[in-house]
DNA sequence: CCACGACATCGACCGATGTCGATATTGCTC
DNA sequence: GAGCAATATCGACATCGGTCGATGTCGTGG
């Protein structure tokens, strides 16, 4: 019955838990580690804006100088949560000249939406069973 | 074109923010504070794990002693993950007899989906721009 | 080649957080 | 009411994580 596959493939390689509904079924103990890795990235203010900022800039991308005027933090903050962000897999780095580009990536997004997607349904559970 | 006003209402009373995308546009910063502290909240494997076996449970809910022997934490500490998720927002309380339940909050679950939902897409931003 | 500007790394500090054992509280049962 | 079972609270401990200043690295321009 609980057959649906969806359009996903599990590419764990990249470290991201593609389509790991939160409900349905309890997620396993190593799916729990990889999405709260993820989460933990963005539970943060700061990185929070960071993203919301370079996901809302021109053309999606912005360089750190973009991203300063925005916080009263040092630039080694900032350049931190960037590393942040990019160690979890959420933001990919480009390399321009002296400037350094950071990039949304859109299936850690879509991993991190599709997580409560199904949860947000009122009576999911029990129906099945 | 950027006039759609869903079909949500900012209904920040709850402590929620209902329909927050980080894309299209800035978070703001009380924006920004308001789901880093539900995404801390889910930002932990215990607690990830704690909220998928709830949703996924009979009946969309579960006491402390369903959920107890799927972990290797003592109980003061799974009451207390529970806790954080309650104070979060995320899990509903209600009492019966000597057990407690918990259930998740829809409303939770939906803001925490919508906030990624619209980044999913690629070349978002910029297009209007 | 040298100076400068953009960004990353390092080491240190300190508050926040996950964990435990012990204990308190609440409600059921006999 | 006494005893027990389910859950919450408390205090303590160790570790994690955000922040800073100082410094290093790399590319550009004079």
């Amino acid at each position: 019955m609980s057959k649906s596959p969806d359009r996903c493939v599990p590419s764990t390689a990249d470290g991201l838990a593609c389509c790991v509904p939160l409900a349905r079924e309890p997620i396993t103990v190593e799916q729990a580690a990889g999405a709260a890795s993820m989460l933990k990235a963005v539970a943060d203010p700061a990185r929070l804006r960071l993203l919301s900022l370079v996901l809302s800039h021109e053309g999606g991308e912005a360089c750190v100088c973009d991203l300063l005027p925005y916080f009263d933090l040092s630039q080694p903050t900032i350049s931190h949560h960037l590393k942040v962000l990019h160690d979890a897999g959420l933001l990919h780095r480009k390399k321009r000249g002296t400037w350094v580009y950071y990039i949304a990536r859109p299936e850690a997004m879509h991993a991190l939406g599709s997580l409560f997607a199904a949860a947000a349904a009122p009576t999911l559970a029990g129906a099945g069973a």
